[in-house]
DNA sequence: CTGAAAGCGCTAACAT
DNA sequence: ATGTTAGCGCTTTCAG
């Protein structure tokens, strides 16, 4: 690999101009022809390695997800392409819903000398986070919020989104409503679990604590959790499941325990992947902006890094949709003819 | 951040010593031990690019997919975590199924030196690979590989797994087998499709071609020609998709169709996914040893990396199973009775 | 067993 | 407009 030096001795120039050269700084036409002529010559690639070191910046950012399912690679994709037309190249590292294990990702991105961060963080109480921030390294929160702590954060309405779900099997006759709640300890869970709680409040309705149940966020949880339900004497004719995975795996339970939806059970999820698309019968779903998180955090991760903090810390708050599907409407597929389709 | 030096100075030895130190190399026990504790007290961190600079190992490995799907991300999981433990760390970033992108991802990674790539190549004459390798960096190539091309590469029997899938169409009395193909200009598609052929040739069986379809792996091709093959004035009995996500994409149009599986068709898919198990019904298909694909391409690349060409190339052939499901066995349901949970 | 010193390849003052 | 030079933080001969 022939280096900068190589490029100066060839080019009969020095070593800064080839730099200037390279970086795009004025130079003599001339010489720059002479310069950018020889660097193809050679086949001539900077080390940036060695701009590194030197500059302190390594164009790279690196991105904490839970796990590697369809919402958060959704993410990842958008966020990827935004990053690298910005000339930044992304690591994904998952955390396996596990704090110790996510904090060992960033300790090795922060070692890895990323310039920016994107983390979904697994508890709601992330001193190291912090930590980050002091160190001046821009970090941006995404889909999950930590508490007491002021960062840039790109989230959705969990609280109104899952108010709208469970409103809309109000809506629809439902009366006794069940929850699959996710991990409270992650916000996400928590803000969704106390969106349920407000529409019965602001409906004055009463709530069987039977029907409130918490899974981990995993596909298993949930199957458990619907069987669990639906073992009950007295079983909810509605449930709301708080994420993708769980929602999947009540669908897998209710399926083996040969139940009807939305005959016998309503159920409406959180999160619209293909799974849920899929599924038969399809699960109504709150969607998420997932393109637009991922391009508002990829924007302002790059806009940090730029050294622009106007605006911090920011804090989004993108709002969700609900997806009216089979699960929740008997009528659905007659209504639909054709409106949705691959 | 402290440096080495602020260690050395406070610790009143030379760097020298404390790089010793670092690097576990022989250093009496009671400077180490005074070096260690100014490391901890200064809160020193090694810096991983001026390391990398001087000893030209970044202790990062890139690894290309063509997608973020289910299928690529298990293996990107297990690979990880092997490096992982191996103190390497994963950059993965997806090319699209483009070889133009593909071509752009491997370059930036090598800009960015990493010690060695794992690359699942989307077309099967892939000369910018080659020059990877005669640049000395390994490079192993995972699901896919190239024509003409000696390196490592860890595959699956495509052949022969599709083989199994057609024939056991067959076994079961299905006539009329279909086809929905994917790239042929990527070896995973061709050798199934070969697979398709041979049982045929076997068992001395005519063809239909109009049975025969050529999509891209996407989830659309497969919607769009499953939907061909079923308006066909004579339609297949029985299809074999060729990938998870044109199965995907071929249920979806049968749901749309209000055809019943397996009794107006049968199914047979490549790849098994939540998305072939959560299916209703399920699609009996051909599954990838991904768990054990991952391990050995991690742990060959490591080899490769740490200087061992004992073997090279090796090329690693797993055989894959075909798990039977509801989508070519009416019988399922009622056999199965618990065998298969969440 | 430890220290001095020379770079790895690049950028950025500072000079010219 | 270009060249000189001093590092960025680390490893690694080579001496001692």
């Amino acid at each position: 690999m022939p280096t900068i030096k190589d490029v100066a001795a060839k080019a009969g120039v020095s070593t800064a101009t080839v730099s200037r050269v390279l970086n795009g700084e004025k130079v003599k036409d001339e010489t720059k022809e002479k310069v950018l002529k020889t660097i193809k010559l050679l086949g001539y690639r900077p080390n940036l390695i060695a701009r590194s070191l030197k500059t302190q910046k390594t164009h790279t950012v690196g991105f904490v997800v839970p796990d590697y399912g369809q919402f958060f690679m959704q993410i990842a994709k958008v966020v990827e392409d935004i990053l690298n037309g910005y000339g930044y190249s992304l690591v994904v590292c998952y955390s396996d819903e596990n704090p110790e294990r996510e904090k060992a990702r960033i300790k090795m991105l922060m070692e890895k000398q990323v310039d920016g961060m994107l983390v979904v963080p697994t508890s709601d109480q992330d001193d190291y986070l912090m930590e980050l921030n002091k160190q001046g390294i821009p970090v941006i929160l995404i889909d999950r919020m930590v508490k007491d702590v002021q960062t840039d954060c790109v989230l959705v309405d969990n609280v109104n989104g899952a108010y709208q779900a469970v409103e809309h099997l109000i809506t629809k006759g439902y009366h006794r409503i069940g929850v699959i709640n996710g991990r409270q300890e992650v916000t996400t869970g928590e803000e969704r679990y106390r969106g349920y709680l407000r529409v019965f409040e602001d409906y004055n309705l009463q709530i069987d604590r039977e029907l409130i149940r918490f899974g981990d966020f995993s596909t298993e949880s949930g199957f458990a959790l619907m069987k669990e339900l639906m073992s009950l004497s007295n079983p909810p004719d509605a449930v709301f499941i708080t994420n993708c995975y769980m929602t999947i795996g009540a669908m897998l339970a209710i399926d083996e325990m040969n139940i009807k939806v939305p005959d016998e059970i309503a159920i409406v999820g959180f999160d619209d992947t293909e799974l849920t698309r899929l599924s038969k019968p399809p699960v109504t779903s709150v969607v998420q902006p997932v393109q637009e998180m991922g391009e508002i955090a990829a924007n302002l991760l790059y806009r940090r890094i730029c050294g622009d903090m106007s605006d911090y810390p920011k804090m989004y708050r993108l709002k969700t949709t609900l997806l009216v599907r089979a699960s929740t409407d008997p009528e659905w597929k007659k209504k639909l003819d054709g409106k949705e389709g691959a």
